[in-house]
DNA sequence: ATAGGTGTACTATTTGCATAATACACTAAA
DNA sequence: TTTAGTGTATTATGCAAATAGTACACCTAT
């Protein structure tokens, strides 16, 4: 069953978009695999203190998103094909670059400072 | 006196956020220089049709950032030096990077990869 | 059958934030 | 001195989102 002890809330996010970060996470990082099975909502509000239904609203999150099943009267279980998953994260990250480009475009830089700017961030924590 | 009658407000973004942005990008882009005063709080809150405490907690907070002076009994007026601009402008720049790096690397992409997607968005926009 | 476990729907409450209302202190000019 | 314009502080209101409370329908093992 997938292990929620590790997740600390915080407060300043919603508690239910941590949650559901917390499993997207899981599930892009490929630490874990479809077919798994999530707590059932009274169990992971009883663990976290949180509201069942605080659970649930996360839970739904991503069986909207596609990556959960949840069968009539059981607990929910991961499931997701690779094909969409990939679809996903093409998804995700064409949003995370068009933001940054319209930001930096805002900030009148021109492509070759972002570069330099960027290789150098990455490289900052490459030696880490 | 700096003239608000080119911005119109729409109901997604806080309104004091959107008079905050206004200002900022007006200074960042160069239009506008030092010492022009802006409206008073209450001439600007007619012509948005807003209340002034409104306008005031925009120019409250332009003052914080250090782009905005307020003598006594009198209209707020626009003061910032060079070397704050470019340093605002840096750590604005750095935040974005920095950010953007952090997210992409959760999604496990290569530095290549998001070149490849960077300056395939970038010319995107080029084009237009 | 019944006890205890599921998910779920609906409603209530709380909370944080944006905005508005009101009143005050001050200055300058009529 | 009075009037009309500044900014500002404090309090009230409104609203939307997050969370909580409660009840229901269902299944399964005892």
């Amino acid at each position: 069953m997938l292990d929620f002890s590790e997740l600390v809330l915080n407060t300043a996010e919603p508690v239910y978009a941590q949650i559901n970060e917390f499993v997207k996470r899981k599930i892009f990082l490929g630490k874990v695999k479809k077919g798994d099975p999530l707590p059932s909502r009274r169990e992971l509000a009883t663990l976290l203190k949180i509201n069942p239904n605080t659970a649930q609203k996360a839970f739904r999150a991503l069986e909207e998103a596609g990556l959960v099943l949840t069968p009539k009267n059981t607990v929910s279980i991961l499931y997701f094909d690779e094909e969409l998953l990939l679809e996903i994260q093409r998804e995700m990250t064409a949003d995370i670059v068009a933001e940054f480009v319209k930001k930096l475009k805002e900030n009148k830089l021109s492509f070759d400072e972002v570069t330099v700017l960027l290789r150098q961030e990455w490289e900052k924590g490459e030696k880490e």
